[in-house]
Formats: C-alpha cells, sequence, structure tokens
DNA sequence: CGCTCTCTTGAGCCACGTCAAAGGGTGTGG
DNA sequence: CCACACCCTTTGACGTGGCTCAAGAGAGCG
C-alpha cells in the first residue's frame, strides 16, 4: 500500500497450470505445480500488510513469519510458514500482515483471480479451501488461548511441541527440531521478551526436558513438555474421566 | 462429546427455507429465515465445544460469549455474538468453543448438512461464506494482537472501540453502550483478571474518558479512546505519512 | 582477527495478579 | 416493607512473573 511490492521478479505466468489441474489430482497444492519458483533471501518480504492482495503463494523450500507491527513499533508474529504451506488465502483486498522469510526460501505464485478461477472451476477443491481456512482459524483460536492465560514456560512448551506436532507428529524422545527463527521471532510470536524466551530454555535444559544444539532443539523428553504444555486434548480428556 | 447436548428443545426442522432461498436475496443471514426460533437463559449453552458439529445458528436477540477452558479451569473467551451474527461456521466436524447465552438469547438454528446444500446450490452465497471466515480470521488477528503486545489499558480501550464499531459504527461523543457481559467475561476476553479491568475502567472514569451507567457505558470521548487503544490503522497511516 | 549479530545471564523494578474486605443491586421469603 | 442472601463490582494492600537495563559470551564472516 504505501510500501514498495515484494524484491521478487516475474509475476507467474499464466502457466499449464490449468491443465495440470483439470487432470489432475486436484489438490490445494497441485495448483502451484506449474508456477515458475520465485526466491527470497532472508529478511526479504513477500508482500506488505496493507498491499493489494493480487497473489496467493506456496512455500517450496525455507521458512516465513507473518509479521504484524504496531505504530510504536510493537512487533507481533502471528505465525510461521514452511514448506508446503499456502499464504494468502485469506481472501481480503488486502493482506492482513507482511510476510518476511526466516532462512531463503522458494515459494510459487499464483494470481488471485486465477486462483478463483479455479475454485469455481473444480467444486472438488472447494472443501479443501474451506478446511485451509478452518484450520487457520482453529490455530489463532489455539494462539488466543495461549496468550490469553498462559505462563511463559508454558507458552514456550506449547511452541516447541506444535512445531514438532506440524513437522513431524508424534516425537519420539530425542527428536531433533530445527528452529530457523531468531529467540526474537519466538518471543514475538508467544508475547514475550527475548530475555523470558532464552531463560525458559535454559530452565528446560537444567531440567533436562530439552536439550539446545545450535539452531536446533533436541526434545529429549517429549512427556514431560507436553504436561508443561497444558495441551487442552489433554485436558478435556481429564475432565471427561473426571466427572 | 463428553458433555450433555443444550437445553433447548426441537430440532430446526427441514422447513421452506429452501423456497425462500431459491427466491429470495441470499444472504447469508437470510437462509435462516424459515428456521423456529429456540430461546436460551443467561448461562445455557447453545452447544459445547467438543460436540459434534451439526448445526448452524444465527442469533436473532440476545447476546453470547465463545468459551475455551485449560484443564486446570482458566477461561478464555475468544469472542461474544449479537443479533445478526452466525455462529458455527468454522466448519471442523466438531465445534471448538462453547457457546453460552450472557443474557436471554433467541436464535435459528439450521442443520449443517442443509447449510452445505444451499452453498453448493446457490453459487452466490460462496463469496458471501468465504468473506465471513476471512472476517472472523481479521478478528481473531486482531485479537492475537492484543494479547501478545498491548497493555491493560490498551486492550480496554480496544474493546470498548471494538463493540462500538461493530454496534453502532464511528461514535459520537456521548454514545451509549451496552454491556450485556459481566466483568468476569470482559477480563477472560482481554487476558486479564477482573479487579484488573474494574480498575481500568475507573480510571478511565476519573479521567472523563467513559462514564459508568450500571449496564451501560457512555463514551463521552471516543478520540481519547482510540489514541489508548492503539488502533494500528491509525498506526499505519501515522507511518506512511512519516517516511 | 576484529566486527556484528544473536544469545545468555544477572540485578532490579513494575504492571498486573492475588488475597481480602467492603459496597451496591436485585430477588426472595418472612 | 424489611431482612437476608447472593452476586457482581470496586477498592486496598501486598506479592511476583516477566520486563528493563546492562554486560558478557558465542558464532558466523569478511
Amino acid at each position: 500500500m504505501y510500501h514498495q511490492s515484494s524484491p521478487m521478479i516475474r509475476a507467474g505466468a499464466r502457466s499449464s497450470a490449468d491443465a495440470a489441474i483439470l487432470g489432475g489430482p486436484a489438490t490445494l497444492a497441485s495448483i502451484f505445480a506449474g508456477q515458475v519458483i520465485e526466491r527470497l533471501d532472508a529478511g526479504e518480504a513477500l508482500f506488505w500488510q496493507g498491499d493489494a492482495a493480487r497473489d496467493l503463494f506456496e512455500v517450496v523450500t525455507g521458512a516465513l513469519r507473518t509479521v504484524r507491527v504496531l505504530s510504536d513499533g510493537r512487533r507481533v508474529i502471528t505465525g510461521f510458514l514452511f514448506a508446503g504451506d499456502v499464504v494468502g488465502v485469506s481472501l481480503k483486498d488486502r493482506y492482513l500482515a507482511t510476510v518476511e522469510a526466516i532462512a531463503p526460501t522458494e515459494a510459487r505464485r499464483l494470481r488471485r483471480h486465477h486462483f478463483e478461477d479455479l475454485i469455481e472451476r473444480r467444486p472438488s477443491l472447494r472443501p479443501q479451501l474451506i478446511e485451509h481456512l478452518c484450520d487457520e482459524m482453529t490455530a489463532a483460536q489455539e494462539q488466543v488461548v495461549l496468550l490469553a492465560r498462559k505462563s511463559a514456560e508454558e507458552r514456550v512448551a506449547s511452541f516447541l511441541l506444535s512445531l514438532v506436532h506440524r513437522r513431524y507428529g508424534q516425537p519420539h524422545p530425542g527428536y531433533r527440531l530445527f528452529l530457523p527463527m531468531t529467540r526474537l521471532d519466538v518471543a514475538d510470536y508467544l508475547g514475550l521478551t527475548i530475555e523470558t524466551v532464552s531463560r525458559i530454555m535454559t530452565r528446560l535444559v537444567s531440567r533436562d526436558i530439552i536439550a539446545n544444539q545450535g539452531r536446533f532443539i533436541v526434545i529429549k523428553r517429549p512427556a514431560a513438555l507436553a504436561e508443561i504444555a497444558m495441551d487442552d486434548d489433554d485436558g478435556d480428556l481429564a475432565e471427561a474421566f473426571a466427572s
């Protein structure tokens, strides 16, 4: 809107996506199949909050953060994106947040009107679209619960577990989790400060629940982490058995 | 799921909604036109978190809260619902939160499969559905920003303003805002305690920004409230003019 | 080897939570 | 019509979890 647009070159061509789709399996991700891959360095933005929402993207490799900034500079990260994720589906006319690469990233761009055409022509995509939006909604709700009522330690534990689940499923003890984002990113995601995140992490290390290997975290005792995180699925079960 | 279902009687009949729709204006709200009105007293639940998501509802009169509870009893309110609002559109197979009446409430029930049929048969409803989901997403994002980075005073100011905007638009000085929910509800919505909410309110009163008239709040100086709230729309504008 | 950027660690402080008690308001029963 | 009970709200005194400020310690990189 008031910012210059993303530093990437070559708008996604109209391409052979149609053909690919009209014969293919027609999953949400597959509709990006024919699109040109665009590259971003760490720190570059895919788009800015307030920009006209002209495109959707599929992340091919790398990692990104979705950022919102208050007028006085306070920063909030509302989510992280990894390979396979699709961005920009919140089909307002303007993007709700800035999306920046955390690490070198590759993404495919799809024009929004093109996307909408496809949704129109391929009814089987619709439930997937709805489901995608509902998944985003679920994640947002979970984040609201975390921010409204969880302690710093619970937030960090929840964060680590949610990353593990997203990238792996149920972790076995010793699972090695890659954290491409900085402590500042984590802090801005969890509504904490760098220092607090750091202190909590070292506390978890000293309790032998995780280990710190540079940009990797080893999940030594997933069960302990889940207990700290107050995963409310477990909670509901506990409630159910109690009554 | 593990709870007994809502205390309401009479499931929404299959009714004349079809007829009404296939000839009518086909807005999301209008598809509830033919449905029987069901009544709830304050405190009764429309449905419970985890219940099979069989129905959608349109609020006719009254007010409700959407509640999530952690295993140890900590409570989070993720939103409030008023006349005209539609609930249950997050079409997962289970409800994401419990929805309870704050005050005596009337609502119309629509079977989910019926709703999905309508969406299928009336393409003009689809963009409205998408837009509805995106509006919910926007609200959730705003709440995440509020909870992650705003102070108690900013939260209360933001809350009052958002209610005013929702029910009235831009307020004139002296606008009288009805607050059907208790301080506890407000606190659980803003991630604060009753006491903090109460203290902030009396501070705003003593600064002559609002006045307290029982269950009503008079917005005496909307501009002052907006300044406190750090409405980030304003923020972006400021940024834009600065650079 | 020095520069920069990120992360850790410590000391002190403050916004908000906790605990406690005292108002109102409203409904109910005597 | 009063008395009592109950609930919600306000207010005060005090405690504390996480923030602020400050100083190192790694770790990549030219």
